[in-house]
DNA sequence: CCGTATATTGACACTCAGTCTTATTTAAAG
DNA sequence: CTTTAAATAAGACTGAGTGTCAATATACGG
């Protein structure tokens, strides 16, 4: 289901069971998640099922949420890898939209169907939600600052948040409906989508309401 | 400290009580924390302090980390009434930075003093930051919603989410100077402030990253 | 193959946020 | 003053998250 490395021969034999015993706890929370719910699922239970200690669990993820959001974690910590590896050149905006793809099409074969679960999940669980916001949070915050050493600019330039955020709220916006069609189309059909919704930045700007509205109440 | 209306004799006795109660809790949330750290202060602590119990406590705020953050409350409060009886005209972006103008405008006296003080606590208590992050994101979907109504759109249209993220983060960035000094020049410095990150938004997407840079390692 | 240093783990105790129930108090209305 | 409805205090209870310690498994040098 998730990434196949872990019969990976090149890897010690300790590491190889990190890994299996990562997998397991974010493979079990995802399922016991969705079926039982976010709340009704205690640690201990989801440890039982990966045949783990509750303090092991603990040991591989700072907190019950962690483990349910692993495919999101994987998106941005391969968004952040290709960032800093990339040269940019030219709009910085598109910049991150390419980077982005080029993220995702990198990721395991599974993601996609992992990553339309976990979404699902969050969006249904507030508990969740909010734990994917800081997480988001925080990988833009990693974003400003390695645009901050690329471009040269003071890392309080107002523009870099605003770029991170933008890149950022666009892919997530254009996966909202790509998920709820269950991924149709695969991770081709999301960065179309992704690619509508980086166009529609710079729409926004221009819209504008009527000179005079009706005026009837209106919310 | 906070709004003076709990002796106002329009309200019932009851009404006074509970308004001053909750006062009592947000000012000593914001005054424990910020001396204390948060969570090195215990709800019980906080209660004592208030003269309640603890499940008084969470009849008035629905987390530890809500009493902290009244300031906040009030301004995304304002924020969301200003929009809901505004006419719209012209272009949406400006409209919402002058609601938000607006809105701040018209907060107690008081409000600069305790806004400067909850930001400086968040800023440096984590637990403080992911609920503010998920507080606004909330926020931001009501402006969702409410423009939506409002400019007839769908609210699944793309544009919506983007405007309000961007007028929240131009404001949010705004501030985070402005704090670092205190509060420097009142809500006047604040919203001069606030009009240049508005400005740096088109600004942003113009960023562009020279054609062939030095690539010397960079972050 | 064996013994030793070093991670990794399980078991357990502990704190505290948050929920719930019940009995008591207090404001408002008649 | 009495009745009614709301607010509150007190305290039991659940479960997440932390810290400690002993047991166990792994890597590694001989």
């Amino acid at each position: 289901m998730t990434t196949q490395q872990a019969r990976d021969r090149s890897l010690p034999l300790r590491e190889r069971k990190k890994l299996r015993t990562r997998r397991a706890l974010a493979d079990a929370a995802l399922r016991m998640f969705t079926e039982n719910g976010f709340d009704a699922t205690t640690l201990e239970e989801l440890a039982e099922e990966a045949e783990v200690s509750k303090s092991t669990f603990f040991r591989f993820f700072p907190a019950k949420e962690a483990a349910a959001i692993e495919a999101e974690t994987e998106l941005w910590t391969a968004y952040l890898a290709a960032l800093a590896d990339r040269d940019l050149s030219g709009p910085v905006l598109g910049e991150l939209h390419q980077t982005l793809a080029a993220a995702v099409a990198g990721l395991d074969p599974g993601w996609d169907e992992r990553f339309v679960a976990t979404r699902l999940l969050v969006a249904r669980e507030s508990a969740l939600l909010r734990y994917v916001e800081h997480y988001r949070s925080g990988i833009k915050g990693q974003v400003v600052a390695c645009l901050a050493g690329k471009l040269r600019l003071d890392p309080e330039d107002l523009r870099l948040p605003v770029l991170a955020e933008l890149a950022m709220t666009a892919f997530s916006l254009a996966g909202r409906p790509w998920i709820y069609q269950g991924g149709r189309g695969g991770r081709k059909a999301l960065l179309e989508r992704h690619q509508d919704a980086v166009k529609a930045i710079p729409a926004s700007l221009d819209l504008s309401a009527p000179a005079q509205p009706a005026r009837d109440g209106g919310n």
